[in-house]
DNA sequence: ACGAAGCCCTGCAAGC
DNA sequence: TGCTTGCAGGGCTTCG
C-alpha cells in the first residue's frame, strides 16, 4: 500500500535513471487503469526528455515538458527500472522506453493507480489543485491544522486521511500517528486542543520520516525504484497488531473499522 | 461545504 | 481438494 514515504521511495529511487533521458517509445498493455491511461501517450512523449520529477501528495509528477505524466500508485503499483529486453509480467501494465537502454515499468495488480497527461502547470491539474499541505513542508503546521479541524465533525483518524487537510496519510501511518500523539482515532476531530494539534503534527511528521529512512513500509509487495522492499513494517508500534500488547501501557491493541478501514489503537494510551 | 456511500479491481481467505 | 463467495483498500465521485 504506498502511501507518502512508499511514494518517496519510488521518486528517489527512478529519479537518477529518469533525469534527463528521452522517451523512445511508451507501451501501454493495459490502459484500463482507475482512469484510462490517454491513447495518445506515445505520440505525446515521444521524443520529449525527462527534465524535472516531483512528488506532490502521493502524485508523482514526470515533466518532460511540454507535457507531465501524473503517476498515482493507488493501492498496489509499483514503478521499476529494468532492462530493455526485460519481459513483462502479469499486471505489468506500462514500459516507458529511455534512450539510455533501460525502461521505467509500472506494475499494479489492482489496477487503482493512474497515468495521466497534463500540459502546463501540473500542480494546477484537477487533481491537484485544491490538495491540502504537504506533510513534510513548512505549511503544515499545528495551528494551521485547529483552523481546518474546527469545522469538521467527523474522526480524526478520518480527518487527516482526507487529502484536503493533508496530504499523503493512509491508513497505516495514520494509526501510527494517532498512537504516537495519543489520540483515540473516533475523537471527533473539531474536538482536539490546538495543543494537541500540534503534538499531532509532530507525530505525523516523525512517522513519515522515519518511514521513508527506511524505505517505506513493505505489507504485501511493496518495492522502491530501485526493486528494494522497505523496511518500516518492522517498526510499526499499533498497525496490524490488534490482540497484541501494547509497546508503551502492556494493554491490549484494539481494532475497530472506521468508514470501511481498520484502525489500530492502544485503548489505554489514546483519549 | 461537509459527510456517507458507491465504485473501480484483484488476491487472498474463509466456507462449502 | 477445488470451487464459490466475500471482502479489503485509496480516493475520486456522486448523492444527500
Amino acid at each position: 500500500m504506498p502511501e507518502l514515504p512508499e511514494v518517496e521511495t519510488t521518486l528517489r529511487g527512478i529519479l537518477p535513471h529518469l533525469m534527463g533521458q528521452t522517451v523512445l517509445q511508451v507501451v501501454v498493455r493495459q490502459p484500463k487503469l482507475r482512469w484510462p491511461i490517454p491513447a495518445r501517450i506515445n505520440n505525446e512523449l515521444k521524443g520529449q526528455r525527462f527534465t524535472q520529477l516531483q512528488r506532490r501528495g502521493k502524485y508523482l509528477l514526470l515533466r518532460a515538458a511540454p507535457s507531465t505524466v501524473i503517476v498515482h500508485l493507488g493501492m498496489s503499483g509499483s514503478l521499476s527500472v529494468v532492462p530493455l529486453n526485460t519481459a513483462p509480467g502479469t499486471h505489468d501494465h506500462v514500459d516507458i522506453v529511455l534512450s539510455s537502454g533501460v525502461m521505467l515499468r509500472l506494475n499494479d495488480p489492482r489496477r487503482f493507480g493512474a497515468v495521466l497527461l497534463t500540459q502546463g502547470d501540473p500542480l494546477q491539474h484537477r487533481l491537484l489543485r485544491n490538495l491540502g499541505p504537504e506533510p513534510l513542508g513548512k505549511d503544515f503546521t499545528g495551528s494551521g491544522l485547529y483552523r481546518l479541524l474546527r469545522k469538521r465533525s467527523c474522526s480524526i483518524k478520518q480527518a487527516i486521511m482526507n487529502s484536503h487537510v493533508v496530504v499523503g496519510v493512509g491508513n497505516i501511518y495514520a494509526s501510527e500517528a494517532l498512537f504516537s500523539a495519543g489520540i483515540h482515532p473516533t475523537r471527533a476531530a473539531n474536538r482536539i486542543s490546538q495543543k494537541r494539534c500540534q503534538l499531532l503534527v509532530e507525530a505525523i511528521v516523525e512517522v513519515l520520516c522515519a518511514a521513508i529512512k527506511k524505505g517505506g513500509t513493505t505489507l504485501r509487495d511493496f518495492v522502491g525504484g530501485d526493486g528494494k522492499p522497505g523496511y518500516f513494517q518492522n517498526q510499526l508500534l499499533v498497525y496490524g497488531r490488534d490482540k497484541q500488547l501494547c509497546t508503551r501501557c502492556g494493554g491490549t491493541v484494539g481494532l475497530i473499522r472506521q468508514g470501511g478501514r481498520a484502525s489500530y489503537y492502544c485503548p489505554g494510551c489514546q483519549r
